[in-house]
This record gives structure tokens, C-alpha cells and sequence, in this order.
DNA sequence: ACGGAGAGTGAGCAAGCGCTTAGGGGTGTC
DNA sequence: GACACCCCTAAGCGCTTGCTCACTCTCCGT
């Protein structure tokens, strides 16, 4: 089988292992030229230019644009799948598992802003059955922020009247990120992962440590 | 000169006092139009036919299919920052003023979730000088509630470490609403509304009352 | 030397796009 | 009854879109 891709580094560009070269290249086109200008708005032959080759070639590699779309919205999703998981699947009280969750949730939507700008707000013009399949993903990760805060409930170190309404809360907060952040602006990547942990804390009523 | 339109109903259509009829009647079909699809995806002969027009007929009213996404976001911005500017500006502590500025800003997004989708995600489909016009009056509603959370770090009711970060934050929070919310969901408007005050306030160190 | 496969191109098709034009009918005024 | 006015439509123009096709390269095993 496989080994999974090494890819422990933070910075790493999320499409490094797409092979042939020329396919990495599309995707990392169409990630930009979507986050830009919104996916109806992206022709193929902007994508095309943007990776170096003509229209034509994209078809070479993809099927259709939306293809190109499933691909990074797919593999966007899993991947912050991945980083809730293992935030709470990790040791330690629910206060360190859920500042841990949205910490590197938030840091992986500030870093990669483009691709999750893509991930987010785009999903809306997949195929229906596409769509499902990444629906489904959401799903799942609501369900693991959702289960380190009832965790937290029952351990009784957090005050959460509304267990459902503040999970879609912390994960509305984290998602926005990807909207207003930019790289050219005042802070850091870790320094708003840092800020939100705190403010997440404090909404559970888990303390922020201040005072 | 003109009565100010009266509003002061809670439910009503941002769009009643629009002239004539049928103008109104289009607007209405594009911002559903665009809420479900997105402005690129839309076309004039969508709008048109959900209006029960001709294509042609959308041109009597205005200029080009951006006119209509600039009227649509314009009023919606507009009214969003009324909103929050009432509070800031109401009698009251700097708690009950942020509380009430959360409170009613989350019931519109969520009570117009149709409207506020097509002014939150879409204003990026907008001509250079109207998007300017509109990112004004954004900078506008961030100084409001800003300068609710700065009455409180100074009267020394609020701990906020990072003012500007969490303006952010708390706006953050309540445009996202617009993006999940759904009126066929579990919760109501002013329950979203009454949760997110409350959240609100605990991350900015104000307690939530509970305990 | 050579055949076949895979990656790439230039040209272009059918469909759909935003928008325009020429004209039709209802209504109010004199 | 003539006229101007407004609201609207049928038809369609010029252009762009996603995608295809016929073909050319380059590389590689035999």
C-alpha cells in the first residue's frame, strides 16, 4: 500500500503530491483563479493560461471544471476533517483539545486562505452528487468540535447551555477566517489561531486564563 | 423633502418602498436568484422570468444585471450599519449596548439570511467604484461596534486584550450567520439572535450571567 | 530505425450569455 | 380622435463560454 505522504511540515503547499506535474500546476491555478474571482466567473481558459498551456490541455487532465472544483474542495475538507480529529482525539483536558482544534483550524484557514476560500464558500456549484459527498465531510467535522465540547459539559469545566448552536458558533468563527484574512494585513496566522482560542475558551465558559 | 419610508416593523420586506412595482418585483427575484446561485450563475433571463417579465423588460429598470446586485447591496449595507450604529448610540452600559448590537444584527442575517447572503458573499461581483462605496460603509459598521467594545475596556467593564482582533471576531460571528442559517432549521431568529449576545459577551470578558 | 503512447496545441463548434432594437398596446390629456 | 407617454415584448446581435477534434510533437522500448 501507500505510505501516506509526508507532508508533517505547516507550511507546505496542500497540493504537493498531484501528479504529473502539469495537474498540480491546474489545481493550483484553478485554486487562485476561484478564490479570486468565484467559480462561475473563472473560465477554463484563465485557468489554462494561468497554469502555463492551452485551453485544451486542462481536458487532458480533468474531465470537466467542475472536476477541478471537486478535487480541491475534496481534499480541503478532508484535510480540516484531519486537523479537528486529531485535536480531539489528542490527550488532555477538553479546555487544551478545544483551544488545540481551533487553533490549528483557524492557523490552517489563515495560512491557506486561498484554498480554503475555495473550500468554503464555493461548494455551493458542485454537482449534486459532489456535493453530498463533501456535505458529508462538514458533517463530520461539526461532529468533532461538537464532542470535545460535550466533553467538556460533562466533565463539568465548561458552561455550554447550547451544545449544538455553540458548536456551529465556534466553527462559523474559525470558517469566516477565510473570508476576511489577509496575508498583506496586521496579524499573523498564529497569532489569530492564539486570539480565537482564547475567545473560543471564554464562550464555554472555560475561562481565558485572563484576570 | 421626503418622509423617511416607514420601517419600523420587524418582519418587513427590506424592499416595499421600492417604485414602481415592477422594479420591486426585480429586485426581489435577483437577490433569491442570486442567494441560491450566485451572481455569476444567474442570468438576466432567470431574474426576468422569476419577476414574471421578458428578459428585456429588466432593462427599463435598470442599467446592467451589477446595477441590480449594487442596489441590492447597497440598501443591505446600509441597513446593516443602522442597526449597529442604533445601538452604539442607545442609552445604556457598554454590556447592554454590545449585547443589543449582536442581538439585533444576528436576528436580521438570520431573519433576511436571503438578502444578507447576496450583501455579505456577493459584493465582490461589484464594479470597482460601487465595491468601494460598499467596503465604506463595512469600515463603517466595524468602527461602530469597535467603539462599543473600546466604551467598555475604558469604563473597565470589558477584558479585551486584542480590541481590534476581536471586533473582528464578534463581527465575524454574526455576518456568518447569513452563510448556515436556515429558516427551515431548529432555531428561530431571536433565538440565534439571544445565544450570540451572550457568546458575545463572555469573549469580551463580561461574563455570560451564567454560573 | 521505428511504432505506439502520452502530453500538448490551434482551430473551432454549439450553446448560452448580457444587452439592444423596433415596435405594440394600454392610459390620460386636450 | 390624435397624440405623447410609459411599460412591456419578440427577435436577435455580437460575443464568450465549456468543451472537442484532428493533429503534432517528444520520448521510450525493442
Amino acid at each position: 500500500m501507500d505510505a501516506e505522504p509526508k507532508n508533517t511540515g505547516a507550511k507546505v503547499e496542500p497540493w504537493g503530491d498531484i501528479t504529473p506535474d502539469a495537474a498540480r500546476r491546474l489545481v493550483s491555478a484553478a485554486v487562485h483563479a476561484f478564490a479570486e474571482r468565484g467559480y462561475h466567473a473563472t473560465t477554463t481558459r484563465d485557468i489554462a493560461s494561468r497554469a502555463g498551456m492551452s485551453p485544451a490541455a486542462l481536458y487532458i487532465h480533468y474531465k470537466t471544471k467542475e472536476e477541478l472544483l471537486y478535487q480541491i474542495s475534496k481534499v480541503g475538507h478532508e484535510r480540516a476533517l484531519t486537523i479537528v480529529e486529531r485535536a480531539r482525539d489528542s490527550a488532555g483536558t477538553p479546555a487544551e483539545r478545544l483551544a488545540d482544534a481551533v487553533r490549528s483550524f483557524v492557523r490552517w484557514h489563515a495560512e491557506h486562505h486561498t484554498t480554503a476560500r475555495v473550500v468554503q464558500y464555493e461548494l455551493g456549484a458542485l454537482a449534486e452528487e459532489h456535493h453530498a459527498e463533501v456535505i458529508a465531510v462538514r458533517k463530520a467535522t461539526d461532529g468533532a468540535v461538537r464532542s470535545i465540547i460535550e466533553d467538556g459539559v460533562k466533565a463539568g469545566v465548561f458552561d455550554v447551555p447550547d451544545v449544538r448552536g455553540t458548536t456551529v458558533a465556534v466553527l462559523s468563527l474559525c470558517i469566516d477566517v477565510a473570508r476576511w484574512f489577509n496575508a498583506a494585513g496586521r496579524s499573523t496566522p498564529d497569532e489569530v489561531g492564539d486570539l480565537y482560542a482564547g475567545l473560543v475558551l471564554r464562550m464555554v465558559g472555560a475561562g481565558g486564563g485572563q484576570r
